[in-house]
DNA sequence: GCATCCCTTAACCCCGTGTTAACCGCAGAA
DNA sequence: TTCTGCGGTTAACACGGGGTTAAGGGATGC
């Protein structure tokens, strides 16, 4: 879910922009004067800004401006009843990345943050199940906010399973997925698999990855739904 | 100076737009219609991309996706007469960074590509990650406000872990960015590493400079609050 | 010409990791 | 009951990656 902050005094657009963005999955922070914007920016860190320009204690430009001097390259989208050329050029200036000019479609307000954000953050890769979470581009691995440490072979058998996950993968598959042709005769695998288990199960409530008898191992969450039946 | 392609089949407009570009010191590629502008981004390298959606042989829209699912993630802006709101959807749906209507200011186009291209090869002036700061204006690192001095090969070393962060960094990645072709054929990473780590993370309770096994190294901050099992 | 800095190189050591074998426990079959 | 197969558990061990240290050389500056 995306993080944004609103910097705009007309409370009524506000409220009506807020709560259009509640809908597209956007949390939205808000505040009504520059200078308050400037200070949840500090203390905060958010996907996209959203500035108003005419603002009471500090416009938007500068705030903008004073972002990009500390440091700060949070994308930051300019809207604006103003739709002059030269202020278009003068929010860029400040260092904004896009400007939108009042009255606009709230759609295409809700595309163009979407635009900003997905250029920063990178189109972020993530396999999760439960309360586990496995992000491809950091290559890091976490249950319930711990950050795990895990082996590349159990790495490897992680994410096989978390691909199929709530499915269960076949010994061969995973065999097949860590050694390729080259598999080594003994039991390697279930030593693998005991590992993982310590890591992602150990220390937790509930465990994530289960054996399916004569089949192979599937990695679901059964704490919350119902139970299957045993025999 | 700038490298950006525009595709675009009014041959008159393109003229227009590529002397005035030039005069922005912007180098512009022409491509006609879609499929040589395809082959065009494969072959080269291009800060921005502007694409008309209009185009024989392959639309501006089908264009952008090619290249997203490709993997390749340039800046597009579109640049077309159509304005309504279903078609900029379209455009940002397609994987667009942004959507100028025809007829535009030239010094808007402008302001635009120089907003899409600082984003991506960064102006940024200041990393952080933690505590840790670096200024690239100044030349100069810090963290928790105590200044850091640190070697040539150990600046270029941080500022790809922190550009990365905190995703980790192949050692033949930094390797790249060290030595380029001409790679030393010993363990000099290692020991460059090794001086790195004492620099920032010598001195201060958490370590920022993790080393990813079998990956790489990577440059995050663990300290709220996240545990590490063993394996 | 001397001192300093920094990079390279090699040597060494430690620990993470993967492999292997053995053992345990359970359940179904004989 | 005993045998047998499957899966879990544990520990021993070998290997290599990564960490650490120190020596030497090239460049730079005083």
């Amino acid at each position: 879910m995306l993080k944004l902050l609103l910097v705009e005094d007309d409370l009524d657009l506000a409220q009506t922009l807020i709560q259009y963005l509640e809908l597209e999955e956007m949390r939205c922070d808000h505040a009504s004067n520059g200078v308050a914007g400037l200070n949840l920016c500090k203390a905060n860190q958010y996907d996209v800004l959203l500035l108003d320009i005419n603002l009471p204690r500090m416009d938007g430009l500068t705030l903008c401006q004073t972002l990009r001097e500390w440091g700060d390259d949070t994308p930051v989208l300019i809207l604006t009843a103003r739709g002059q050329l030269d202020d278009k050029l003068q929010g860029f200036n400040a260092g904004s990345d896009d400007y939108l000019v009042k009255p606009f479609e709230l759609q295409e307000l809700v595309v163009r943050i979407q635009a900003l954000s997905r250029r920063r953050s990178g189109e972020i890769q993530k396999l999760t199940c439960g309360g586990l979470e496995m992000n491809l581009r950091e290559h890091s691995v976490q249950r319930d906010g711990r950050r795990l440490k895990l082996s590349p072979t159990g790495w490897l058998l992680l994410e096989q399973l978390l691909r199929a996950s709530p499915a269960p993968v076949s010994r061969e598959a995973l065999m097949d997925a860590v050694w390729g042709d080259e598999q080594p005769d003994s039991n390697s695998l279930k030593v693998h698999i005991f590992n993982l288990r310590k890591v992602i199960d150990g220390g937790f409530v509930t465990p994530l990855l289960h054996t399916v008898n004569g089949v192979g191992f599937a990695l679901y969450d059964d704490s919350a739904g119902t139970l299957a039946n045993e025999t």
